[in-house]
DNA sequence: GACATATACATAATGCACTGATATAAGTTG
DNA sequence: CAACTTATATCAGTGCATTATGTATATGTC
């Protein structure tokens, strides 16, 4: 318990980790406020922003919700003029889901506020604490890249 | 974007940190399985569990969420067995929810799950990755006590 | 060229967890 | 004791997910 830390595989404090990530998650999740865009919406714009127009099943695979799900996300954006869909004429069987001016916008607006109130809230940090932050930031965008964007096989409980 | 960076209020680079919240929230929310408990409910079960017996209302209020919400909550947590309602003989309006031994052993049961999984994501980072993490956990202590139980009076959109 | 199968999306029915509004019951105060 | 406040419960509605199934289009095989 009180050995002297090392960081291998071995004894890492899993369990503060885990903690802290659900501590993080419920601190993000209650930063949200209702009529906000779900975390969901957000995501696929800013799939949809970033690689451009999307199918809407690679959208569903790649935002790890089904394709049911992801067809009624983008009836709830197309309704709220921040995607529209596209026929392809190449395979008339698929939508190509594309973001909207409008939809750019409310990312943007979106990512400013968030980032102006984290902004105040890592003001009330030290320095050092700032910079611990700052320099996990490429572990956490591995972390999150190790999660396979589809959810099938070796999915457990978590 | 290369230049050496020093992490002040005024530079910081908030825009990535939130990026690098959202991205953690995700990776959290699609890693709990369907039939997990909710964070909501483990968040209730966990405030229980360290602090002891609590109103419902005051339970409400420490998880951010009404009420009624609470209620409905208490009351599944109560089904499954991982809390009871008792009756205040001071009070007879309220009630104080307690966990139960299989609540408790439910938690355990979970944070153990998680911390496995943690475990063997993590795994696959560098050894500078994880400690850069885990110097990161102080910080992010400080953060989400920085954000008050109740969400009344200056809460904002983020 | 026609039929079987696969693929892409939509629709329907359902469930869960939240919200707001309101009811009920129990204390508190003028 | 009436009026008010507080603590909880209940109800109707919403948002966002699920599974199961339907429909249109594509593809492969005989």
């Amino acid at each position: 318990m009180d050995l002297p830390v090392s960081v291998t595989t071995r004894d890492f404090p899993a369990a503060e980790v885990t903690a802290a990530l659900e501590g993080l998650t419920r601190l993000v999740l209650r930063l949200s406020t209702r009529g906000d865009l779900s975390l969901t919406s957000v995501a696929a714009l800013s799939t949809l922003e970033r690689t451009g127009p999307c199918r809407l099943t690679d959208l569903a695979t790649s935002e790890g919700v089904t394709q049911p799900a992801m067809t009624q996300l983008v009836s709830r954006l197309q309704e709220a003029g921040l995607a529209v869909r596209a026929g392809d004429p190449e395979d008339r069987r698929v939508v190509q889901v594309h973001i909207t001016d409008a939809g750019r916008a409310a990312l943007a607006e979106r990512r400013e506020a968030r980032a102006a109130l984290l902004t105040e809230l890592l003001a009330q940090l030290s320095e050092a604490e700032r910079s611990s932050l700052v320099a996990a930031l490429p572990a956490v965008h591995s972390l999150t890249r190790l999660v396979p964007d589809d959810r099938s096989g070796t999915r457990r409980a978590i």
